[in-house]
DNA sequence: GTCTATAGGCTGATAGAC
DNA sequence: GTCTATCAGCCTATAGAC
């Protein structure tokens, strides 16, 4: 955190603040409206700096988009990955990866959006620097299910479906965190939706039951 | 169906036919680049009538935009909303829910594009003529598993939850085809994705074990 | 590094002929 | 209903002053 901005007061901030504030409002406006329909007059007002500065910093727009994802993509991917490097049974590694995940759109709200933005463009803006950690990203739970698989504490489920399954879930839960909140302020929404973090716990257990191996006993 | 037409070589129709040509089209074009991204000329180019067309019938981009979202929404509401005149078991309703989902998703591949971005953008264009179309897409999961923990077949999950998870898992499916078929052509994804049928099968699977109130004896 | 002013391209829309 | 021609507005990018 830096400190405190009254919103369209412009304040000095040295290059790398620059840099920083423009990363910050492009993720959450690539996030809210895509890459065409974010406009860079509204990152840099709402970053607090010239617009020039988008040119100067990144080179134009499409750069500052890959910035962005770049960084999202390789946090995201270091994080999960690092879960592959215990030997802890897989049924809890699945455990972990999906409180992983959960904290990780928790801590950084624009991560789900542009990722599923990307998706549905087709991965237009990954190129061969980025590749690697965007199939890091399929490849974390697909190497648990294996794991699992092969030691027997899983059922002999496909590993990739699995991975598709889940990601889809969880990413879905916060890509449509805007529009229930939208709807809820407005009274349209009939029935409560409760914390990331219940979320969590039913996909764990759901996963957890669902590719169990033998009939739980509990 | 209708006569073969060339790419490109524009073909006498109604106004019907301009109609439906603009409607296939868009939705096609709105579901690869959303609302910004698609444009208005590529639109009228590939469905092979004049641009102008769209302001005519339509009365503009936004417009045409709007139609295609209400004849997605209404459509995919109107079959799920079919499964719940039955009194069949929960878990029979769940699967069928599935199945049905999918075999929408298959027949008209630019639905959940539209629907996943529809929902990134906040549900902006869902207005109170839209809204009922768009709640029930809510809450068919949820009422097929308020039953389910009702009557004891199913154990006490959050039925909004459930919801969120399922449909998550079945959208992100589809809306993830094209990167993995442009990754799969280009010989950089290295794992086989089965068809969607096989993804249906995973997933009821996996719901009815997840769901399932006694240990499941098979 | 930052800002102002402006250029230049593209996009959606429509007037008016047929 | 359809088409051509045209326009006004918007959006990104940058030259040049500070």
């Amino acid at each position: 955190m830096q400190k405190a901005v009254r919103s369209r007061v412009r304040v000095r901030r040295g290059s790398e603040g620059t840099r920083q504030a423009l990363l910050t409002t492009g993720a959450k406006l690539f996030a809210e409206r895509g890459f065409d329909g974010a406009r860079v007059d509204e990152i840099a007002r709402k970053a607090g700096v010239n617009k020039a500065m988008i040119s100067y910093h990144f080179g134009g727009k499409r750069k500052l988009y890959i910035a962005i994802l770049t960084a999202t993509l390789t946090d995201l991917a270091s994080r999960l990955k690092a879960l592959l490097e215990t030997n802890d049974p897989p049924a809890t590694l699945l455990r972990r990866f999906v409180s992983t995940f959960v904290e990780a759109m928790q801590q950084s709200p624009t991560v789900p959006a542009i990722l599923v933005r990307e998706l549905l463009s087709g991965g237009r803006h990954v190129d061969r620097h980025l590749l690697p950690h965007f199939l890091a990203l399929f490849a974390v739970v697909r190497e648990i299910v294996e794991r699992g698989v092969r030691d027997g504490s899983f059922r002999s489920v496909h590993p990739t479906l699995t991975h598709f399954g889940l990601i889809g879930s969880l990413l879905f839960f916060f890509i449509t965190a805007p529009v229930r909140e939208r709807l809820q302020r407005e009274g349209k929404l009939p029935m409560e939706v409760p914390p990331a973090d219940a979320f969590a716990r039913h996909t764990q257990e759901l996963m957890a039951r669902g590719l169990a191996a033998a009939p739980s006993r509990a």
